[in-house]
DNA sequence: CTTGACCTTGCACCCGGCTCCAAGGTGCAA
DNA sequence: TTGCACCTTGGAGCCGGGTGCAAGGTCAAG
């Protein structure tokens, strides 16, 4: 595949060529070649890259750390344990991510569990525990009536 | 608490002026009463408000979501299942984000698993993922030396 | 009266990752 | 030759949620 067009490197990895135009831009992408017309024209190790970014992308690599992966693949003096290192990283961000969202989401279902759904918006936990309302933890004030010396 | 200034206001809720301004800008806080001189002037519900959409911040919901919640708050038609549905929502999305994350987690994960650290880094199995040569999945190719007539 | 901390406004800018646009040039088929 | 699809460039706009800044007004302490 000698001289791909944008248009065919795009289609054939999947992005858009815009896209393709500012990864060059960003210099994730070199500059490409061109044709006399002034055309941008790829070979094959362009689609693997762009393969590459378009992988790595869908495991939540940023691209700035994939362009550190791009360097590292083309730099004949890196090791597995430099790619490893940013892979470490990157598990630990999404460890980190994982377990915040899995915390909003108990307290969220937590709060959802007691919420009456045909009650007046009043009486909803949910608005009560953003108003800050933690105090009653739930259930019905023993005896309110009773309660006048409070 | 009649008549903070916004930066009471601001230190009491725990964000900063610009956001207060920005989010009277928005519509999710009322236009402030001013004093003669123009300032800004708050009282408590304007607290309590901020308050709530920081909590609700916490939890995660957007501020469009907020502004919903709010309307929710003030409007004596709505019922705690309007809330009770909002919440659904965000926790479904929280479940699908925390799915797509622990997908990706568990791939590096895995391929992390078998990358030799002091191997070069053309020998490293994340960057042979990445490139898209999941073909030969590891291990020494039985005999390299034996497979000329391939 | 001055200093300094606060307040006002409007507007621009930031992050990441695109996406779209207009105005013009090129390549190919009917 | 005409038409259409593709290519080029620079630049702006989008999303959400703010942040920063400059030029000016106000207020309270010393």
């Amino acid at each position: 595949m000698r001289g791909m067009s944008i248009g065919e490197l795009a289609g054939a990895s999947g992005v858009r060529t815009d896209t393709v135009r500012y990864y060059e831009r960003i210099g994730l992408l070199a500059m490409a070649a061109r044709t006399e017309a002034g055309y941008r024209s790829y070979g094959s190790e362009d689609l693997a890259r762009l393969r590459f970014i378009r992988r790595a992308k869908s495991l939540g690599f940023s691209l700035e750390d994939i362009r550190r992966l791009l360097d590292l693949q083309g730099n004949d003096a890196s090791t597995a344990g430099d790619v490893l290192a940013l892979t470490r990283q990157r598990i630990e961000v999404l460890q980190n991510q994982i377990a915040d969202l899995a915390a909003i989401e108990a307290a969220l279902a937590n709060l959802a569990r007691d919420c009456p759904p045909d009650a007046p918006a009043s009486d909803c936990p949910i608005l009560a525990h953003l108003a800050g309302l933690h105090r009653f933890k739930m259930g019905v004030p023993r005896s309110p009536i009773m309660s006048r010396k409070d």
